[in-house]
DNA sequence: CGTGTAAGGAATTCTGACACG
DNA sequence: CGTGTAAGGAATTCTGACACG
């Protein structure tokens, strides 16, 4: 796993890197935005990837965005490259194909 | 500054990731092999790179080494470097060479 | 020298709730 | 809906010291 995703930061340093109050990265969380790992005692921990997530969310809601409005714009776009790789697996299935 | 370097972690994940008790981390940290930063309340924070330097001394530390040996490798080494980097300059300043 | 541990305190985080709008 | 805050408690970390070897 690279240092990108693994899951190491309090949630009080995402909260300096991102400008975002603790409250803010916990509700977020609760609306299904961020999925933090926990430690055994309970406390969260966040990957560099969370903390981009987080800045990319926070620009979404001062655009003015419902949480749930940026939850589905995720799920769109993830589905949207599951589409494109499925396609791509049928190619490369249809024509014996390696990348 | 990348996220390699970027001092990030509590002393408790660093001693899940290399396996050493905080307890000897703290003590590296007094011999001066390892420089981590501090919060406004003073609990340490760590980098990837910090972690990386800590699996680093616990192979030398197995390998039966004295902490100062350790911290003299490391001056040696940078200084090592230093030299090679004082010699390309002059080099290229004798030349007019752009790398 | 290097590390474990118990001690006391402080910083950090957690949850659930109330408030505002 | 999204966020601030005070509350009480728990997890985490801190330092300095003693112990062992």
């Amino acid at each position: 796993m690279s240092y990108k995703t693994k899951k190491v930061m309090p949630i009080g340093i995402v909260s300096e890197l991102t400008g975002l109050s603790p409250r803010q990265i916990r509700y977020y969380e609760e609306r299904k935005l961020i999925f933090p790992e926990r430690s055994e005692g309970g406390t969260r921990k966040y990957s560099f990837l969370d903390v981009e997530r987080l800045m990319y969310i926070a620009e979404k809601m001062e655009d003015g965005l419902q949480t749930y409005e940026i939850r589905r714009m995720e799920k769109q776009k993830n589905q949207e490259e599951l589409r494109r790789e499925m396609l791509r697996g049928q190619l490369n299935a249809a024509f014996r194909q390696r990348t």
